[in-house]
RNA sequence: GGGAGUUUAGCUCAGCUGGUUCAGAGCAUCUGCCUUACAAGCAGAGGGUCGGGGGUUCGAACCCCUCAACUCCCACCA
């Protein structure tokens, strides 16, 4: 059969996965083994694959594929978010390429129109991570705003109002005055900007007093309802109980004492217009102060206001300065820079605005979210965000939970025009109950709250209710039995960003329902960036599309690509080259198999003891790696545990053992191999094969095939993880000796610098005599590490190496000097740290508060370090 | 403004309790080599005052102080 010298990703790729899905390898049903778990942060149903998702589902996949190994009954679930602002958006913008007006439409025909567009396009990522290797378990997809999610949902929200979580208030939200909606904190970009600042007087009632302040905002002043200066400010201290006249309006105000001010900014009084700030919203509410809403949703000033009324509040701006510059009550301008909010869709100056919001209470909920993280209960990997959960939960606000949005769970609350609310499940229900209130009621003028609940407010329920979703309504204990196997479920994976947005509260919806943690470990990844360390972003252009990297190194090369990178919690500098380098270990591998199916194997050849060494040796090396390599795992270190296994592959069995039992080219023509040594190569290959899987599981699969005839079901996606047994580490330290020695011929040839060609000619006129030859080699064949033993090697004039890379016979020779140079340097060394080691045990601090392990430890390496010397010293007098 | 983190070779990162198997790895670079599994390869070499300064200690990449740069999260200044 003929192997092509590079591997071909795609290949396996495209029958693969198809095979793991046919044989239903992926999927998970309770059973007497023990589960592990682990369930997908959903994705946004508009996302297409980024970077981002490409490194959070690339380590899901590794844990579950390795946990399957190891034998436990894994189960990754997968799904998507509705993620209501991106998916309305979305959908709004598609409808207006279309011709279409939002505002044109009922609620129905726009969910209509939503849906159409999730049905269409919503399923695209999910393909994408297939493309990955994801190994979900797919039949359980999942959508947070399924008929039974949704319910989840809205009972949950009843429930927490029932416990009396769940309030309704005034808050200031981010109103985009073009797109007439409110917008989320993250869809508020923040520019710097160049503006004035206006010192404005107000006249003290009943004084010829006035009072400068400073504003940014001066079409803001119509609606101001206090002025407002620190408590400890000389200057103003005798203003205690005055009041002012806000200029144009003569409305007559207090002025209040508060420690918020900022007694160097400006002239350290503040207006107060709590309906067009957060800040003065706040003090407005400490103050007990009245709002005047001035500036309609338009961003024109609306009657309330007085003048200027219908103008827009920029405009008002400058015309409003010039009028009080009249009246005598500008009193100057200066030139500053601040920072002012454009909305990201419609570019418009964010205006805030008070409006109606419901609201979760934090306090009590969200106790044993701490404590559970605190007491470690829940992990946090790495764990230096403990400090950062523990800061926000310690300082938690209430959570508005309301959207003004469509798409997602709208508000299960009643209104019945005349001011009496209830929550509760139908209109039906809501219609018995505010009839007992108002019994004029009809059902037709029952209005359900037009708000949407924020979609973390239903994804916080997803490790539960992608299990069971009818658990919230039918209360724990009756819990199906998927939900009673499968939770708590072991590892969330996901990115810092949404510690608190999410983790935080799945933690808290996890406590209030299920009265336990949704997951043991949270292993936190970097956000991925590109070399200049810029967050790789769509809107900047810097993120390749994983699809193409997947297309141009192959899935398996991009995954390692991915986590050679990938340190835990520290963000990853992406680049390409990576992928590349995952690409060329896949084709290492490809060709090591390459190598080992060419073999002749002969039975009637016996097994040299340089192969007996040398399987004996690598036997020693896996399960030294493998202990390693599991440890790394368990403390979820991925890229470290990732790098240990490329080096055991490339370089301890390629470079390595390949290259000891590969056997000699005679004649144009390679020798058979013996059939133990062929049988153990072909054991250890797999053995790799198995421990390479969870990163690369197309080439593994493919080659796990091809080295061996395989039954129907026999794949390496279900093969057991290799066990390690007893490391012989004296075999393992005299074989480094060896590789020393080789590595010390290879040296020497390289001074030469001859080619394979030059090599032969000089071994054929070469004296195999010389003295370099003789020592380096007698050594080899003392140690036993290589399979040219001295008398071969004597006898042979024609000597000469398999292919070339241990030894070259050179014309010149070994000088003892360069030995004993080497064996001098190699004392001095081992005499400085003996005395190190003494040292720190002649030290009485460290004698008297060391463990006593750990001064054993010591002793036993000045025992050792003596001895070695003492070795030394021997073979230096020999020489 | 509040909080957290980072700073070790050209790049990305390891360095557990302060000591000599600790100054490391991979990649990149340079030099040789078309070699019979693999040039997506092989062999070798060169790269670092461990961000700066100070301190503690017999001894500091590691502990303390300080300065600097960068990153993130939260709150956003009238």
């Amino acid at each position: 059969m003929e192997i092509a010298k590079t591997y071909n990703p795609k290949a396996a790729e495209d029958k693969w996965y198809p095979y793991w899905m046919q044989h239903k390898f992926f999927k998970s049903e309770p059973d007497s083994r023990e589960p592990y778990t682990i369930v997908i942060p959903p994705p946004n149903v508009t996302g297409v694959l980024h970077m981002g998702h490409m490194l959070n589902n690339t380590i899901q996949d590794v844990l579950i594929r390795r946990a399957r190994m190891l034998g436990y009954n894994a189960c990754w679930v997968p799904g998507t978010d509705h993620a209501s602002i991106a998916t309305e958006a979305k959908v709004v913008a598609l409808l207006k390429e279309q011709g279409i007006n939002k505002k044109d439409l009922t609620r129905e025909a726009f969910l209509k129109h939503a849906w159409d567009w999730k049905e269409k396009y919503g399923g695209i990522i999910l393909e994408q991570l297939k493309k990955l290797g994801a190994s979900c378990d797919w039949d359980r997809t999942r959508f947070t705003m399924e008929e039974d999610l949704s319910e989840a949902v809205i009972d949950v929200f009843i429930d927490l109002h029932n416990k009396g979580h769940i309030y309704r208030g005034v808050r200031m939200v981010n109103w985009d005055p073009a797109g007439l909606t409110a917008v989320s904190d993250e869809e508020v970009i923040y520019k710097e900007v160049n503006s004035k600042l206006y010192y404005v007087k107000y006249k003290i009632e009943n004084s010829d007093e006035w009072i400068t302040i400073a504003t940014t905002r001066p079409e803001t002043i119509l609606g101001d309802t206090a002025v407002c200066v620190h408590p400890d400010d000389e200057r103003y201290k005798h203003l205690k109980g005055k009041r002012v006249i806000i200029p144009m309006v003569n409305r007559i105000v207090p002025i209040i004492f508060d420690t918020y001010i900022d007694l160097e900014f400006g002239t350290g009084a503040l207006k107060v217009t709590p309906a067009h700030d957060i800040n003065d919203s706040n003090l407005g509410v400490k103050h007990n102060l009245e709002v005047i809403d001035t500036i309609a949703p338009d961003g024109k000033m609306s009657a309330e206001a007085k003048f200027y009324i219908g103008e827009d509040r920029f405009i008002v701006r400058k015309k409003i300065a010039a009028d009080l510059e009249e009246m005598g009550q500008l009193v100057k301008v200066e030139d500053i820079k601040n920072k002012n909010g454009y909305s990201e869709r419609t570019n418009a100056v964010i205006e805030p605005k008070l409006s109606m919001q419901w609201f979760l209470k934090m306090d009590k909920i969200s106790k044993p979210a701490l404590e559970n993280v605190l007491n470690e209960n829940i992990h946090l990997i790495p764990e230096k965000f403990i400090n950062t959960y523990k800061h926000w939960m310690e300082n938690v606000h209430d959570w508005c939970i309301s959207r003004q949005l469509w798409w997602g769970q709208q508000i299960p609350a009643w209104y019945d025009g005349k001011g009496n609310t209830t929550v509760c499940k139908t209109k039906e229900e809501a219609f018995a109950k505010l009839r007992m209130q108002n019994v004029e009621l009809r059902i037709e003028d029952l209005k359900q709250d037009e708000d949407v609940l924020d979609t973390w407010f239903s994804s916080w329920l997803w490790p539960i209710t992608v299990f069971d979703p009818k658990v919230i309504k039918n209360g724990k204990a009756n819990a199906n039995a998927d939900l009673k196997y499968y939770y708590p479920t072991n590892d969330l994976v996901t990115a810092p960003e949404i510690l608190f947005f999410w983790v935080a509260r799945l933690i808290i919806a996890g406590y209030e329902y299920m009265d336990a943690k949704p997951f043991t470990n949270v292993y936190l990844t970097g956000i991925v960036r590109d070399k200049q360390g810029r967050k790789m972003s769509k809107s900047l252009g810097n993120s390749p599309d994983p699809l193409d990297l997947i297309e141009k190194y192959g899935a398996d090369g991009v995954r390692v690509g991915m986590l050679l990178c990938s340190p835990a919690g520290n963000d990853l500098m992406f680049d390409e080259s990576y992928c590349e380098q995952g690409r060329n270990f896949a084709n290492k591998v490809w060709n090591a198999f390459r190598l080992l199916q060419g073999f002749e194997v002969s039975d009637k050849i016996e097994q040299l003891q340089a192969n007996k060494t040398a399987i004996e040796w690598f036997g020693n090396k896996l399960s030294e790696q493998l202990e390693i390599i599991n440890d790394n795992y368990s403390k979820y270190r991925m890229s470290e545990a990732l790098m240990l296994t490329y080096k055991l592959v490339w370089d301890d069995f390629c470079a390595w053992y390949l290259e000891m039992i590969k056997p000699e080219f005679v004649d144009g023509k390679s020798l058979p191999i013996d059939k133990a040594t062929y049988a153990a190569s072909i054991s250890y290959f797999e053995s790799l094969l198995k421990i390479m899987h969870p990163w690369m599981p197309f080439i593994t699969e493919e080659l796990y095939h091809l080295i061996n005839e395989r039954k129907e079901k026999d794949c390496i996606i279900v093969a057991e993880w290799p066990k390690q047994s007893a490391v012989n580490s004296k075999q393992l330290a005299e074989f480094e000796a060896s590789k020393e020695i080789v590595t010390t011929v290879r040296n020497l040839r390289q001074q030469k610098q001859i080619s394979p060609k030059e090599k032969l000619e000089l071994i054929e006129k070469s004296d195999t005599q010389n003295s370099f030859f003789d020592e380096a080699v007698i050594k080899l064949a003392n140690l036993s590490a290589l399979k040219y033993s001295k008398e071969k090697i004597e006898g042979a004039h024609s000597f000469m190496v398999k292919s070339t890379e241990f030894f070259v016979p050179l014309a010149g020779s070994i000088d003892a000097g360069a030995e004993k140079e080497r064996i001098a340097k190699e004392l001095e060394y081992n005499h400085g740290f003996l005395k190190s080691v003494q040292i720190k045990l002649a030290n009485e601090r460290f004698v008297q508060n060391a463990k006593p392990e750990l001064i054993e430890l010591e002793r036993k390496k000045q025992a050792d370090a003596e001895a070695k010397i003492k070795a030394l010293e021997e073979q230096l007098k020999t020489l």
